[in-house]
DNA sequence: GATCCACGGGAATACACGGATG
DNA sequence: CATCCGTGTATTCCCGTGGATC
C-alpha cells in the first residue's frame, strides 16, 4: 500500500479508537470472494455448468430468488473463479499448441443495471474477452457485434454470459433481452439472474435449467453478518446478540441486514465508539426503508443521477415537500438545468429508487403535489458515495 | 467524419378543484 | 343534481442537439 493511502487512513480515524478497519469490506454492495453458506446453490450451478469441464457449452439457464438471497454474491464469485481457471487453462494450451485459439469457454459477468443499450451490452461482453481496449465512441453497434462474433467464433470453447439483475416482467424487458441474446454468437450461452419466478417471465421459455435460490435462514444470516464484521470491523465490535437482532429483523434478506450493519457502524463511528450498541442497531434498522431498493442499484445509476441523490439526502423536510421544491433546491446546488433535475426525479420515482407520496391536498388550486421519499438508507448512500469520490 | 448517449426543453396528457351550465 | 368547463398544477412522453471520443 502506498504512503498516501496509509496517511489518509490515519487521518480519517483521527487518532481515536478504530472501529472501522475497512469500509469497502463492510459495504452492502461488496461481494466476498468466498460467499458464506451458499454451498447447495453453488453445487447446482456447477451441475448446470458441468459440460464446461469437457470443453462444451452448457445450455441457457435462469437463476431466480428473492431480494438479498445471495444470487449476485454466488454468481459473481463463481464466474470470477471460473474465468481465472479458464485463462489459466488457455495459457497452458496456448504454450503447448501452435494455434492461439483457446479451448476453455470464457465467462463474462454483465450487470444489466449498468448496460441499458444494445451497444453497451455487446461492448461489455467483447471488452471482457479481449485484451485491447474496445472503443466506446465512433464505432457503431453492428461493428461491435461483428467484432464480438469474430472473437467468439474463433475460440473453440465459446463463452458463457451471465446477465445479472434482469428486470421485471411487465415491461418489455424480457422481449428486449431475448433479442439481445439472439444477437450473441452461436457459440455462446447465457445465464440470466433475476427475481421474477420462472413462470412469470418469457425468459424461462428459452432455458433448459432454472435454479431457485432460497432466502437465507436466520442462523446463516447471523454468520454472514459476523463474517462481514470480522472483515471490516475492529474485534468484538459486533456481538452475536446484536447480529441476531439484525438477522431477526432482516428476515432472510442479506442486503438489508448488511445495510443495517453498515448504518449502525457509521453511527457508532461518528460518536467515536469502538463497538456497536443496541441503540446503534435500532437506529440503523429504523433508517432502512421496507421495502428498500438495493444500494448496488443506486450506485449503478449514471453519475449525474447519483449527484442529484447526493444533494437530495441532505435536504430538509420543507425542501422535500414537493417535486418542484426539491427540484429548485437540488438544481441550485448542481450544474444541471431544473428541467433535467425534475425529469431525473420522476425517473427515479418510476424506477423505485425514490417514492412519490401525494400530499394531502391543501391549497385548492391545481393538482396536489407529491413529496419525494427515499427508498434506500441515506446514511449508507452518503458514505458510499463520498468514499467513491475520493 | 462517425457514433453513442446524456441533457435539455417543450409538447401532450392527467388530475384536482370550483364554478357554470343544463 | 349531474355534468361540463376553465384554470392551474403535476406528470409523462418524446425527440433534437451537442459533448465526448474514436
Amino acid at each position: 500500500m502506498d504512503i498516501d493511502a496509509r496517511i489518509k487512513r490515519r487521518r480519517r480515524r483521527g487518532g481515536g479508537p478504530r472501529l472501522v478497519e475497512d469500509y469497502e469490506a463492510l459495504a452492502p454492495v461488496t461481494h466476498l470472494d468466498e460467499p458464506s453458506d451458499r454451498g447447495p446453490v453453488l453445487e447446482r450451478l456447477l451441475d448446470h455448468l458441468d459440460p464446461v469441464f469437457d470443453g462444451r457449452l452448457p445450455p441457457n439457464a435462469y437463476v431466480h430468488g428473492p431480494r438479498g438471497s445471495g444470487k449476485t454474491a454466488v454468481v459473481t464469485a463463481l464466474f470470477g473463479h471460473l474465468e481465472r481457471l479458464s485463462t489459466q487453462t488457455q495459457s497452458v494450451i496456448y504454450t503447448s499448441t501452435r494455434a492461439g485459439s483457446p479451448s476453455a469457454p470464457g465467462f463474462v459477468y454483465v450487470d444489466a443495471r449498468e448496460t441499458h443499450s444494445e451497444f453497451a451490452f455487446y461492448h461489455r461482453v467483447l471488452d471482457a474477452l479481449v485484451d485491447e481496449r474496445v472503443p466506446e465512441h465512433g464505432v457503431g453497434t453492428e461493428e461491435i457485434r461483428g467484432r464480438l462474433h469474430d472473437r467468439v467464433d474463433r475460440s473453440r470453447g465459446g463463452v458463457v454470459v451471465g446477465v445479472d439483475h434482469v428486470g421485471a416482467p411487465e415491461d418489455t424487458e424480457a422481449e428486449r433481452l431475448v433479442d439481445l441474446f439472439a444477437g450473441l454468437p452461436s457459440n455462446a450461452s447465457w445465464l440470466a439472474i433475476g427475481r421474477t419466478p420462472p413462470g412469470e417471465t418469457a425468459l424461462s421459455e428459452y432455458t433448459a435449467t432454472t435454479v431457485h435460490v432460497e432466502p437465507y435462514r436466520r442462523q446463516v444470516l447471523v454468520d454472514v453478518l459476523m463474517a462481514r464484521a470480522s472483515a471490516g470491523l475492529a474485534r468484538q465490535a459486533l456481538t452475536h446478540e446484536l447480529a441476531r437482532r439484525i438477522a431477526d429483523w432482516a428476515d432472510g434478506n442479506a442486503h438489508d441486514a448488511l445495510a443495517a450493519l453498515f448504518v449502525a457502524t457509521d453511527r457508532a463511528n461518528r460518536d467515536g465508539r469502538d463497538r456497536l450498541t443496541p441503540a446503534d442497531v435500532d437506529a440503523a434498522i429504523a433508517e432502512v426503508p421496507v421495502p428498500s431498493v438495493s444500494l448496488g442499484r443506486v450506485l449503478a445509476l449514471p453519475a449525474n443521477k447519483q449527484l442529484v441523490l447526493r444533494e437530495l439526502v441532505d435536504l430538509d423536510a420543507d425542501e422535500r415537500a414537493s417535486v418542484t421544491a426539491t427540484t429548485d433546491a437540488v438544481s441550485a446546488a448542481v450544474d444541471l438545468s431544473a428541467g433535467t433535475v425534475k425529469r431525473y426525479l420522476y425517473e427515479l420515482a418510476e424506477s423505485g429508487v425514490v417514492e412519490r407520496v401525494q400530499a394531502e391536498q391543501q391549497h385548492g388550486k391545481g393538482r396536489p403535489p407529491s413529496r419525494v421519499e427515499l427508498r434506500f438508507p441515506p446514511t449508507a448512500f452518503r458514505r458510499l458515495y463520498d468514499l467513491r469520490q475520493e
